[in-house]
DNA sequence: AAACTATCTGAACGGTCGTATAAATTGTCA
DNA sequence: TGACAATTTATACGACCGTTCAGATAGTTT
């Protein structure tokens, strides 16, 4: 087993098979993230890429390795981003308000949902996808709960007489309210009459609806 | 191309095959709902329903017929517990409140998803599975849709000053928080800290954010 | 009993699957 | 330049895939 093949050489330009690792985790989050694990084969995402089979395995290993690999790429980017946000209420001489906290929850993925990185965009949706799916989330939840978790605490802050385990709950409807947005563009613009536009078009209502939800739990 | 092999005998003793049809679209169920569409082989499923390959075919056609078959199957009883959950409402002397219409669309699925009958269980989550599917969703997204338009025009009229295309996607939103709750059993037991439990366990939190959630948004 | 039809069996078809690997290629360093 | 390691190619493996179908079986009708 080939456990870790980075290269020694000293010049950055010696990566040649960098650029190539990357196009293949690319092709692999597009397909991933449009079709599903299973309804994709790793022919399909060698030609995606543009390379041939054994390239895949020999940068991604297995499939279920392939695709951990893609989904923990981009997570430490997401998590800073949330984290930020939160520091950044944190600093304010106030203390932060909970629809600050939930449009600072939000915001960084919805950004990059609708963002034009089509990388980033499929990663959205990938993320959505596996969120939904209780076969991968014991394996790649820890990536971002510890942050949902932070959220949590300093909504509890916000409001310290709420029941605690109903604001957990609210905020789990919260995510699953978010990702919604992204992995069920079908279903919203067919019940909603609109036409399917980016998740960005729907921040203002969701983020209303959600606070509302958090508020009504937190008077429970 | 045996288009309909409905048996012409007179006799309800004849139909022989309609047991073992009820066989496999059952197991068909259970492990489209348990692993999703790609994941499972028409192999798989005649061996858990106990009947050879051929079977399967002779009895569900196609792979993609089968799965529309099975989700058609159980449609119509959820639709007419929805609409005479709405009936109730309107035959009562006054006008039905908010929370009443989100409970009312609510809870049947929640029932049916908390219920002994392990194939409706499974309905249930395959259901909350497809949703989030904008593969399926398009094909099935009809037989669901029309009921919830109703429930759209009673919280139009419950709600006369709101704006209706945010109604309408605060209902959407009710819709994937419903679905999440059995869909995304590991994240929210996960995020809540909670062994994972029955959805009815968070039906009133569920209802309480929902309906918060759209009071917020209809007054916008 | 014979004809008939629904149901089921068993096997095969051509393809695609995930994975592994020997050999060829490429670029770097001693 | 020759040794060396990283990368890529080409191919093979056994397993499983969805679909089809000729023939066996069984229940009903004439």
């Amino acid at each position: 087993m080939i456990e870790n093949a980075l290269p020694v050489q000293t010049d950055g330009r010696l990566l040649r098979g960098e650029a190539t690792r990357e196009r293949v985790l690319d092709a692999a989050e597009r397909l991933f993230a449009a079709e599903g694990f299973d309804a994709v084969s790793i022919r399909r995402i060698a030609a995606e890429a543009g390379v041939t089979l054994g390239v895949v395995g020999f940068h991604g290993g297995s499939k279920q390795n392939l695709m951990r690999t893609v989904l923990e790429r981009r997570v430490e980017a997401l998590n800073t981003r949330r984290r930020a946000a939160l520091e950044a209420l944190r600093d304010a001489k106030t203390p932060p308000a909970l629809g600050d906290l939930v449009d600072a929850y939000l915001t960084p993925y919805l950004e990059y949902a609708s963002q034009g990185d089509p990388q980033w965009r499929a990663y959205a949706r990938l993320i959505a996808r596996i969120a939904n799916d209780d076969r991968w989330y014991p394996s790649v939840g820890g990536l971002y709960d510890p942050v949902a978790r932070e959220y949590l605490r300093a909504m509890q802050q916000a409001r310290p007489d709420a029941p605690q385990q109903e604001l957990a709950t609210a905020l789990t409807l919260t995510v699953a309210s978010m990702l919604s947005l992204v992995a069920s563009r079908a279903r919203i613009a067919g019940l909603s009459n609109r036409a399917p536009g980016s998740p960005m078009e729907y921040r203002d209502t969701l983020i209303t609806f959600c606070l509302g939800g958090i508020d009504a739990v937190s008077r429970t």
